[in-house]
DNA sequence: CGGGAGTTGACAACGGTTCTCAACTTTCGT
DNA sequence: ACGAAAGTTGAGAACCGTTGTCAACTCCCG
């Protein structure tokens, strides 16, 4: 049971997810970069605008790519909106779910140890391996009341 | 920690889901009728395609409208597949979870109070009020080893 | 039976994502 | 260092699930 604070428009920088065996280049930096810019989920296409609008100029078919290939190799976290849209965020290193408010956005990373102990005891219970799992928590923050 | 069955090709028939409120047309009777004949999660086309090798025709248009309108009354469970697309899948009216095969999309239902007070608690915490919650459990289910 | 509200379906439009392919980089082997 | 092979890029087209449009049709109520 353990958090960080909640994570408005925190915009202090981090380390950007490695490459790892991925040719360096110019856009897949930048693209790395970006991701290091932010801590909550973006889509491709903004993590593209956000790249346009620091000049750096990244194919939208290279930023997909890109994250795609981060997400494969486990690097950033890729998860779908309700409609659909897939959307980025880097990873922190540790695993852990999102408390969000539904009417500002407001997010806190919270963990918990049990439920990840429940989900892999299900999941073995049913003889389903290879387990992840997806958890969100929605709710109206108390700024919001 | 509880469970029903895993629901694979199963195809034992069921009630279908109740039209409440909506007009009880030849085609909203048909998605119905459709969505009780399986027990796992299908995708619109897929139902509509069902449908259609039944003799039933309905447009696609009215089938996404009718599994929409089943799920935002709560009659049926709309989730995400990894690509995006989404399926639906008839759902028991108790609040519970799903843990889906990654690859065949065997379900089964699950539950667990601990989950449900793990997040309740963690809301509180916070301040965060009228809460709700998502959780998707994945894996690898036996037969797909 | 008549008329208005609700529903349908063919088709167009939309939007996120992936594909295509020629031009361009990077990396190696020598 | 040089050149070729392999990998990468970007513009635009293509894709595909989904939603919008709108005239024709149904259902319900008086």
């Amino acid at each position: 049971m353990t958090s960080t604070e909640p994570t408005q428009p925190s915009t202090q920088p981090s380390t950007p997810p490695s490459l790892s065996g991925a040719r360096p280049t110019r856009q897949r930096r930048a693209v790395a970069e970006a991701l290091a810019s932010f801590t909550d989920f973006r889509s491709a296409q903004e993590i593209h605008e956000l790249l346009g609008s620091r000049g750096e100029t990244v194919g939208l078919a290279t930023v997909y790519r890109t994250l795609q290939r981060l997400a494969d190799a486990g690097e950033v976290d890729m998860l779908r909106t309700e409609d659909g849209e897939a959307i980025y965020r880097r990873c922190s290193d540790a695993h852990h779910h999102h408390l969000v408010c539904r009417s500002c956005g407001a997010t806190v990373e919270v963990e918990g140890p049990a439920v990840e102990r429940w989900t892999g005891a299900i999941a073995d219970e049913h003889g389903y391996f290879d387990v992840s799992h997806t958890l969100e928590i929605f709710g109206t923050c108390p700024a919001c009341r």
